[in-house]
DNA sequence: ATCCGTGATGTTTAATATAAACATATATAA
DNA sequence: TTATATATGTTTATATTAAACATCACGGAT
């Protein structure tokens, strides 16, 4: 399988043959690539440095390594550096509410595979979610049981959604769930960007014996496109200890009950 | 969040705490790491040396990636070899009878992944799977829908199985559905070595309108743990050129189509 | 208590990899 | 055809790595 010199190949599909190749034997370095290619070391150096650029390959000490398989997560992950230490408060708070046995239904989002991963010191748990990050982050943990709803696949988001999930979803009965919020206001109402979204949380705070609110103190005193919640009617708001008193305040006397994180 | 010279930390935790920075903040260089652990160059690239050596890092120019999250897929990924010319011969073979527009189910696999790469190309396709890798493959891919059935997440292999699974997909009612055999004798039945999932594919031999069963020719005249369909039931048996002639006939006589791929 | 071995770390230095700058060749459009 | 952009190879300065050696801290044996 070796390309003869011959055969010039141009950029773009020396490129994609390069990646195809990665995805294949894996690692590789730049001198065989050079060699396989019949191309200068600089030229493979090139395309590596574009490729990485792209997210196509990671670049390594001499080579590079396939990189298409973490990428979709990478993004979404990327997200995850916003507001850390709060998502980590606040995930330590909801994971020392679970007990040993339960079953967990979490929705996808930053805070929840935050909550996720605290989840994993737990025993006999079982975890219900839509979010791909989750699933894949929990896979291979013997302890914990994982059960992904199914649905269709968000294009912008590796979660799932639709009437499948809702289906899904009314055939168990989680004993807590932690469900994030893009906005809350002072009326104690929970939003969400996505419409279609929020009618499939309305449902998850109907399934289990417990709901429970998450979202960090940015996200307070806003209002998104969808209302999906009344959080009085929920078990409570999870955020962290650096929310505004008022909001706080305000938050109480609408029949909200405000759990904060310790620092 | 820096640590401090007072704290000398052990190898070991400085290593832990390396990977969890990476995994949380992405990849950092060799100077960062050092000035954040109070410690010379060397000793991070030694620790990043080996913690490669384990595959907990990808060790880069002058610094590290995350690498936990990609291992999964890998050790999936890493069957992928074997055989790849014959599986690659069998997806082209089955693409090429999808039609735009279709809803096409896909079974977990190697080889129905090498499929759902090979269906990008056509249009307007609802892609129903059960495999993890497939869905990740496929999110963000803009024209195809894709379904993943909900279920319990297994421990050795990146897929779903269960109750959940079989009721969604009572649901719907695909086009054409492509089933991996992990065996197949000479009388024409299929056989997979776990029985809860060979229960599973019993049902999606029935839920599509017409299904062609997978394999290549290391596993003609085998056996395994669960026989779960008759293929002369099915619509055919999609394989590779290099069959050997006699099953071929054999399985002909069975009333099995017998699809074999270009080479 | 002292000695000594082990393991971790830092420093120096040679080998290796990268990337910028320039030169050349090839393709593409005016 | 000429002009322009694109791709590639070569040279060279810079950056990164890793081997070799030296030092330090710690724990167990005498």
């Amino acid at each position: 399988m070796i390309e003869h010199a011959s055969t010039a190949l141009s950029p773009s599909v020396r490129r994609d043959r390069i990646v195809q190749m990665l995805d294949r034997e894996g690692e590789q370095s730049v001198e065989s690539l050079a060699d396989h290619f019949q191309v200068s070391g600089m030229t493979i150096r090139r395309d590596l440095h574009d490729l990485a650029g792209d997210g196509k390959v990671i670049r390594t000490h001499g080579g590079a390594t396939p990189a298409a398989r973490i990428s979709f997560e990478y993004r979404f992950l990327d997200r995850a550096r916003e507001h850390a230490a709060e998502k980590r408060q606040i995930a330590e708070t909801a994971a020392s509410m679970v007990e040993p046995g339960q079953a967990v239904l979490l929705d996808s989002g930053t805070t929840t595979l935050e909550i996720a991963r605290r989840l994993r010191r737990i025993e006999r748990l079982t975890i219900i979610t839509t979010s791909l990050p989750i699933a894949s982050e929990l896979f291979g943990h013997e302890p914990i049981d994982t059960i992904l709803l199914g649905g269709q696949l968000r294009k912008d988001s590796p979660d799932l959604l639709g009437g499948l999930t809702e289906q899904g979803l009314e055939l168990l009965r989680p004993d807590i769930a932690f469900i994030g919020a893009d906005a809350v206001d002072l009326n104690g109402f929970a939003y969400n960007r996505s419409a279609q979204l929020g009618r499939l949380l309305t449902c998850m705070g109907k399934a289990a014996e417990r709901t429970y609110a998450v979202a960090d103190h940015s996200k307070i005193n806003q209002r998104e496109l969808m209302r999906f919640a009344d959080l009085s009617q929920w078990d409570g708001l999870i955020t962290d200890s650096d929310i505004d008193e008022k909001h706080c305040k305000g938050l109480i006397d609408t029949g909200v009950q405000v759990i904060r994180g310790a620092i």
